[in-house]
RNA sequence: GGCGCGGUCGCCAAGUGGUAAGGCAUAGGUCUGCAAAACCUUUAUCGGCGGUUCGAUUCCGCCCCGCGCCUCCA
């Protein structure tokens, strides 16, 4: 098997993967701000991180990720002031709504899901280590980040605040400091608001400060790979580094990854330009999960992603051909016998598939590999030189591919009843199915062919699909 | 202005120094009582202009266009 080729924005290159500790992988993956429901574009990072801990797992590595949940931050604390509620209270609604969400989408749940408010003392001794290091510098009762004294800074997002001057701009945090540059790393309590009362004094943490101290206190000293969305390497990345290397004397990470952004109908999404979107708006509009997941995963996580109503229906296209082909699998007679030709293609699949998943995780590539086996199985079931003995093996294949796509299992109804969308009453179970294709099968048999296109009619008003096959046996699936 | 991603068939999207995967959609055909599924066939010279080269979509330069980030937005 190839080496796992990686674009490290640190280096702006792909590097090879190389785990600090033999045989597992350690990922810190920043996930969402739980002050209200995540939204498609914060799911298509996710998507991301989801097919890269599988893949990961595919190679037979041991995978420890955690995944943040930031808590605390000004809006979470306006919101929750807002409506009359603790900062837990309120956040508790979103981070159930989080996991859901997850869950619907298939997204394996990280080994650790890490809250920024229950880790106060961690930031507490990190801060604290920064002050050692004469890094900080206290403003009106808050500790800020001094970067002049981090000749490192910006090396991840190439950035050049050399030309960016005191109070050249309106700092959004209303606290004074002596550098435009320099970042909150505790912030003083606002009256009403609150807070934590700790050995650095009273106050609430800034915003980078929890994704340092967790990577640490959970991943070691040096991480394997650190990702999130194109927008945190500035600055909340580059201030990550800025707060861990310094205080370690270690590097931080060793492969950042970032996903490019999602966009919709080619321009940013925006609650102002209306197409903003959560995952339920979409589920309400009657989109399916898989068809989601797929699309968020079709496109290579380093291109932006264009989301659109059509592009949305193409991937749902592609979903329903490879269940088609599963279903195919499972349910056609074939003659006994294997052809030796059909494991050395679906070896070949596999091969090609695994390869575009090591190259910077390709996506696009590894799917063509997936729809290029089934066009060649399909022909050989047409041409019947597809046997018995072959059907597990291509079915093994595909549980392989899915292991990473999670896209065949044919749960989007449940996944949407889970959530409350969806048709609510329970689909006609398969024996009423099977006991009408019987009586359908015995209309056709006396050539009465308006009665069996009626019960098929039937089946398909409530959500069926019949199908006749070219053996003679009968084939149906949920709609 | 700086940094970054991109401009490949109607749409989505791989890829390579020697004339371009895959998916969706379209059209025709095969199969079928009909349909569905499946299969076959069909649709591109790769944003523009130069340069390097025997040869560039693929390398270099310039330009045009889209999108994003540049202090709390994945």
């Amino acid at each position: 098997m190839t080496d796992i080729h990686l674009h490290n924005t640190l280096s702006n290159r792909l590097e090879s993967l190389q785990p600090l500790h033999k045989g597992e992988v350690r990922i810190y993956s920043c996930g969402p701000t739980v002050y209200d429901y995540a939204h498609i574009g914060n799911f298509r990072t996710f998507v991301f991180q989801d097919v890269l801990r599988r893949f990961l797992l595919s190679r037979g590595l041991r995978v420890l990720q955690v995944m943040n949940l930031t808590d605390v931050d000004d809006r979470i604390i306006q919101n929750a002031a807002a409506a009359g509620v603790s900062i837990r209270e309120y956040t508790e609604k979103y981070v159930q709504a989080f996991f859901e969400d997850m869950n619907a989408l298939h997204l394996q749940p990280p080994e650790e899901t890490v809250r920024a408010t229950d880790h106060i003392e961690d930031m507490v001794a990190l801060i604290s280590r920064l002050q050692e290091k004469d890094l900080t510098y206290p403003s009106e009762g808050s500790i800020y980040y001094r970067i002049a004294k981090f000749p490192d800074y910006g090396k991840l997002s190439k950035i050049d605040l050399g030309g960016m001057k005191a109070g050249a701009r309106v700092d959004n945090d209303r606290y004074e400091k002596d550098d435009a540059r320099d970042f909150a790393l505790w912030k003083a309590p606002k009256p009403g608001e609150h807070f934590w009362e700790t050995s650095i004094g009273p106050g609430r943490p800034g915003w980078h400060i929890e994704c340092a101290a967790m990577a640490m206190k959970y991943l070691g000293e040096t991480l394997d790979i650190h990702t999130g969305g194109i927008d945190l390497a500035f600055p909340h990345h580059e201030n990550e580094i800025a707060e861990s290397e310094p205080a370690t004397g270690k590097p931080f990470v060793k492969i950042w990854l970032h996903a490019e952004h999602l966009i919709v109908d080619g321009e940013k999404m925006s609650k102002s330009l209306g197409n903003f979107f959560t995952l339920r708006d979409l589920f309400a509009k009657g989109s399916k999960p898989s068809s989601i997941r797929y699309l968020l995963l079709s496109v290579p996580y380093r291109r932006q992603l264009n989301f659109t109503a059509d592009s949305l229906t193409q991937a749902a296209n592609s979903v329903e051909r490879l269940r088609n082909f599963a279903s195919r699998l499972k349910t056609e007679q074939f003659a006994a016998g294997s052809h030796p030709q059909i494991a050395k293609r679906a070896a070949k699949a596999l091969a090609d598939f695994d390869a575009g998943l090591a190259d910077d995780l390709n996506t696009a590539f590894s799917l063509a590999a997936i729809f290029d086996l089934v066009r060649d199985i399909n022909t050989a079931m047409d041409r019947g030189e597809f046997l018995q003995q072959d059907a597990p093996i291509v079915v093994s294949a595909l549980e392989k591919f899915d292991a990473i796509l999670a896209v065949l299992a044919d749960d989007d109804d449940e996944k949407l009843r889970d959530l409350g969308f969806g048709p609510q009453q329970s689909r006609w179970t398969p024996e009423k199915i099977e006991q009408l294709i019987a009586e359908r099968n015995a209309a056709k048999k006396r050539r009465d062919f308006k009665r069996s296109d009626e019960i098929r009619q039937e089946l398909l008003n409530s959500g069926i699909i019949v199908e006749d096959t070219r053996d003679g046996s009968v084939r149906w699936k949920y709609k």
